[in-house]
DNA sequence: GTCTATATTGGGATAGAC
DNA sequence: GTCTATCCCAATATAGAC
């Protein structure tokens, strides 16, 4: 299976198969839950041999970490890369700045319009299905933010700071599987932006608050 | 269908047949989702026939429809009660009292130890499926609870302020559906609490940064 | 109100031709 | 690597006896 740079028009017909089953797994998944798609949807929507999604993936549990692998690995160099950027000696290092490189995938690396949503959706599934696969996909890289924010917030303990980031993603997944406050109409790609600018703020005097 | 009040053991042979299915769905609805979970595991665990199911709560969608509704109904009036007690003429209120109120279900008021994590769990499902429930639920509570901080943060519009709640109610979600961040071990009921306290201090810091 | 039995549909997975 | 066809099982829901 490849692992190359992702680009997946909705449907383009052009696309290899298994881009194609990638990509129509990943939009059901998120709009419907992993349990409630069925892989004759996605063989549907992706123009393709039900078989083939067996063929190329092995199973259904193993189409799904793919669909997250292949969303998992940009935004993961997408951050590593902010983080290294404020690291090196002269850059601007501190809690604002940390955060913006952990939503940099969502706010400045263009990866895709809008479905890193998969991130979002995939986090509300049971524990017992996903868990691993998001511990192996984004542990690492968060543990290296968690670190590189104790050194910016020594007056807290370790257990402080865990907790503190736990919050920090569920607000960050929230806003991800919910773009937009119930009383708001729908977001365009401008205000998706801004949302996490909105968020950034607010979880930045979250993690900067008194131990 | 009774609405009265829940107190539901996880295996109670001598509650009534209504009252074992919800809890059996409950606890399975908590534990693999809405879609992955069949009426026929839920049957079996309640010890009830299959049919009973049917009969009483006419659907599978029915049933969580009910299963939430029977958690949420004590879980708003206990909100409720205690903004009411926050707005009587001579209490503290502030923003951290306001948020107190909001966390109390799973602090003070003994609604059940953990179970109210079928919140957590169902605000994870898909939109399409969940979110009327959602909203019939709990907006008029939530919104009650935003108008009183709307007095108690008047620098802020009322579009920063339903984003801010936006990302509250995201934390809260993610502490209620996994309970404890990754690296740390499981929490029984005493760092439960625990957690809602450094909940209540992160949003608190959150909410109340500066417009 | 509770059971047995069943209608009906759809699911994941695989065998085997091409 | 892609298709057809099929196996086998599980699902929701309902009919009808008791």
């Amino acid at each position: 299976m490849k692992t190359s740079p992702i680009s997946i028009p909705s449907t383009n017909l052009e696309a290899s198969t298994q881009d194609r089953i990638l990509a129509a797994a990943e939009r059901l998944f998120v709009d419907q839950g992993f349990a409630a798609t069925s892989l004759r949807a996605i063989a549907e929507a992706a123009n393709v041999n039900l078989a083939a999604a067996h063929y190329h993936f092995g199973s259904k549990q193993g189409l799904l970490a793919a669909t997250l692998h292949a969303r998992a690995t940009p935004v993961n160099e997408c951050r590593l890369a902010a983080l290294d950027r404020l690291e090196a000696p002269g850059a601007q290092l501190n809690v604002t700045a940390v955060i913006g490189a952990y939503f940099q995938p969502f706010t400045h690396c263009e990866l895709d319009q809008s479905l890193p949503r998969i991130i979002g959706r995939v986090a509300g599934e049971p524990q017992s299905l996903i868990r691993p696969l998001l511990e192996r996909e984004f542990k690492p890289v968060t543990d290296r933010f968690i670190r590189a924010l104790q050194r910016l917030l020594p007056n807290l303990t370790e257990e402080d700071l865990q907790w503190r980031f736990h919050f920090v993603i569920g607000a960050m997944i929230h806003l991800l599987a919910h773009s937009t406050p119930l009383g708001l109409a729908k977001s365009d790609r401008e205000t998706e932006i801004q949302a996490f600018q909105r968020l950034q703020q607010f979880v930045v005097a979250g993690l900067t608050s008194p131990a």
